[in-house]
RNA sequence: GCGGCCGUAGCUCAGUGGUAGAGCUCUACCUUGCCAAGGUAGAUGUCGUGGGUUCAAAUCCCAUCGGCCGCUCCA
């Protein structure tokens, strides 16, 4: 008779929007699909979620330093990445079954299977043609038909043309829209650093190993967006380039895998929803020798918040090639240029926010008793404390506002005057304030007020005037609630 | 692009041809004394859009726009 409960994405998408965390984007021109506009919570969440990935990486250390670089980059920079001649996906349908994949892919599956079959012969040579075809469309289309590859749905080999998708947004510079002025925005923030290598050693006297770190916007004209804000084609990456020497790197490789990983745990990230997930040698990107990735279980499944990759000393060698400057680093003690190795964890800030949001959800009670709290960790929610007058009556109200004066320059704070106490103590539940202050007819009298927790319900008598050694010592000794919510 | 689901109030949704609704939310006032309290009054809609059928369309028909999920890919 009753509807299955709406799931738990379902109500998360719901909450962002009704509190302000996120918005649908363009909505009131009937919206722009997998768009999304962060709110005033939402863009709270995001801040602290960077602030935290800065604080680790940048502030707590004497290793790595920061750089901000410009999303449009000369369109030689990603000529020189690999980015506009590889950065594309050769894709063909199957007409009768109408599934798509990318061409390469089923060429990749047919010399797997010869190999399995131990055809090694004739498998090495289709590799060797799948080679020579790639970037020819029409080449690929042959090679499956004379393959004999079939539709793994349909059964058939009933295959449209190969079309090329290029991943980068393309855009012109200047007045004049001609092919001279063809620009990209950037499809990751990596290259921003690479290009800049020397003038941060010569700017930092930096020796190695050392990193430089940098979060921004990034553009990928993804085919498939989704899971809303998890895949976007606009997004924000938080990117650390490590680099060190050659030998050292499979070293800092597990080093910063290790790092990554404790990151999400040390916010409060349920550590049985995440693990680590090295890829197959065939999953790596052109530029890796080596990729592991953090992973999180959404309702949707296992999937990516960040990548840790060895990118060898690809991009430095790509850029000096192409560019005539020589990108590396002068080894004094042996006389001699090194190009250094570099180790990239590559974080989406969006996909983590939405990883706190989803990993923070819990529900208490049934029917009307029911607590949505979102459990953050104090350091990563929007509003850290809310200061409420019990009622609104006797110097209450004014006495509140004069404590969220006080509080405000150290934590971000709100003020609710309006409605019963239980309701404002549910409402901020619900957006994961971990602290409530209730002012009442004591605190005008012995100047204490009650420090309600969100996690435990429970309270506590603390001298106003001590409220914010009270709340730091608090923060500082929070601890996921055990046990771990179950939604 | 293909397939599935879906567009009605800020949110969640009901409404199968006869005056657009409910719950929550929101606003004002009263009440209030620590966990979604009660009362009174009130606000909110081009029923996604356009056309058609009809005395009459949120509802039937056609078209169109948009969203979500799945398919390739990754931060």
């Amino acid at each position: 008779m009753s509807k299955p409960p709406p799931a738990l994405m379902d109500k998360i998408v719901s909450l962002c929007k009704r509190r302000g965390f996120v918005f649908p984007a363009s909505e009131i021109y009937g919206g722009q699909g997998s768009t999304y506009d962060w709110g005033p919570l939402g863009v709270e969440l995001k801040r602290r979620v960077k602030d935290a990935w800065w604080g680790s990486l940048v502030y707590d250390r004497q290793d790595v330093v920061g750089i901000d670089s410009a999303i449009i980059q000369s369109p030689e920079v990603w000529k020189a990445s690999g980015h506009v001649g590889g950065f594309s996906d050769p894709l063909i349908d199957n007409k009768t079954s109408k599934q798509r994949y990318r061409a390469d892919h089923l060429v990749e599956a047919k010399v797997e299977k010869y190999r399995k079959k131990g055809k090694d012969q004739k498998s090495q040579v289709l590799q060797e043609k799948l080679n020579t075809a790639v970037g020819d469309n029409e080449a690929l289309r042959q090679l499956i038909l004379d393959e004999g590859i079939k539709c793994p749905v349909s059964g058939t080999d009933d295959w449209t043309e190969v079309r090329q998708f290029n991943l980068m947004f393309q855009t012109h510079v200047g007045a004049v829209q001609d092919s001279a002025s063809v620009a990209y925005l950037r499809p990751e923030t990596a290259q921003g650093i690479f290009i800049n290598f020397n003038n941060v050693v010569t700017a930092t006297r930096k020796k190695l190993p050392f990193g430089i770190a940098q979060i921004g916007k990034s553009f990928r004209n993804e085919i498939t967006p989704g899971n809303f804000v998890f895949r976007t084609r606009e997004f924000e990456q938080m990117e650390m380039e490590f680099f060190c020497r050659p030998e050292e790197a499979p070293e800092w490789y597990q080093y910063w895998q290790q790092q990554r990983f404790q990151w999400y745990v040390d916010l409060g990230v349920d550590p049985a929803k995440l693990r680590m997930r090295e890829h197959a040698q065939d999953e790596l990107a052109h530029y890796a020798a080596g990729c592991g990735d953090v992973e999180y279980l959404f309702p949707f499944g296992w999937s990516e918040l960040e990548g840790v990759a060895n990118r060898t000393d690809y991009d430095l060698k790509k850029h000096s090639e192409c560019s005539g400057t020589s990108l590396s680093w002068f080894d004094q003690e042996n006389n001699q240029h090194v190009t250094p190795y570099v180790i990239e964890p590559a974080a989406g800030c969006d996909r983590t926010a939405m990883t706190f949001l989803v990993d923070a959800y819990d529900e208490e009670g049934e029917g009307d008793d029911k607590r949505v709290v979102l459990r953050f960790h104090p350091r990563i929610a929007p509003v850290t404390v809310a200061i409420f007058p019990l009622v609104k009556k006797e110097g209450m109200p004014e006495r509140a506002e004069e404590i969220e004066r006080g509080l405000r320059r150290r934590f971000t704070t709100a003020i609710e005057l309006n409605q019963s106490i239980g309701r404002r103590y549910r409402r901020q539940d619900e957006i994961g304030t971990p602290f409530c202050v209730t002012v009442d007819g004591d605190t005008l009298q012995d100047g204490t007020v009650t420090l309600r927790e969100r996690d435990s319900m429970s309270q506590e008598r603390v001298p106003a005037d001590q409220l914010a050694a009270a709340l730091e010592q608090r923060i500082e000794a929070w601890r996921r609630p055990q046990p771990a919510p179950a939604v």
